[in-house]
DNA sequence: CAGTCGCG
DNA sequence: GGAG
């Protein structure tokens, strides 16, 4: 039988750990919101359903996105971009959660980011097998505000790199509950997941939720 | 290059 | 031969 510490990791108590100078792992402090959390996402699903974005390059990704918020994250051949409308439905993306808000501002106050007003929160499914490569988020106008990014369900490894893509990344596992805050002069680090292991999370199944918020302008 | 692939 |  395999059995190791990164299965049986999760966070139950509420602490923090410093990544960089400007880059906070808060474990387990969205799980006081987490029975309000889930019903919003279900009714966000069901006004604009997860789907596999092309990239520029042509290629699909494994992980499935939707957005919520007055702006949305999109990608396809002719490139990245934050948009008003869904793009699958014709329609506006659905409005930010109260709940959800309010996890991503006591997050972003509780890493020292006072005044975070996100108009655009991410939400990525992954199974397993899923991954997202190294990357930036910089399509925002605004590199002031931080970025904000919530776990939710089985366990993921978090690749968190330097301001260069070929920089050594650290390999941080997050469970169920933790938020990671990176802003500040760690803005603009690469960083990424790798392919997700087999496992079960009681309340979400096979699956990782992840919200990211964003300030865009 | 938010991708896959080849190489080592 | 597999992971990164």
């Amino acid at each position: 039988m395999t059995f190791d510490l990164f299965d049986a990791l999760e966070a139950t108590e509420q602490s923090q750990e410093q990544l960089a100078p400007g880059a906070f792992v808060l474990r387990a402090f969205a799980l006081p919101y987490v029975q309000q959390l889930l019903p919003a996402l279900a009714a966000i699903e069901q006004a604009s359903p997860f789907r596999h974005l092309i990239t520029p390059g042509g290629f699909r990704m494994s992980v499935a996105m939707t957005c919520c918020g007055e702006l949305g994250w999109t990608s396809d051949r002719r490139g990245y971009r934050y948009s008003a409308i869904d793009p699958d439905t014709g329609r506006h993306w659905p409005p930010l959660p109260t709940v959800f808000l309010q996890l991503a501002q006591s997050a972003a106050a509780q890493a020292g980011f006072d005044g975070f007003m996100p108009e655009a929160c991410l939400i990525n499914r992954y199974e397993p097998g899923t991954r997202l490569t190294l990357h930036q988020d910089k399509d925002e106008l605004d590199y002031g505000a931080p970025i904000v990014s919530v776990s939710l369900g089985i366990p993921a490894m978090f690749l968190f790199g330097g301001n260069a893509r070929n920089d050594k990344a650290a390999r941080v596992p997050l469970f169920h509950g933790d938020v990671v805050v990176w802003g500040g002069p760690d803005r603009l680090r690469f960083h990424g997941i790798l392919p997700l292991k087999e496992a079960e999370h009681s309340l979400l199944g096979r699956q990782r939720i992840n919200l990211t918020f964003r300030k865009v302008a």
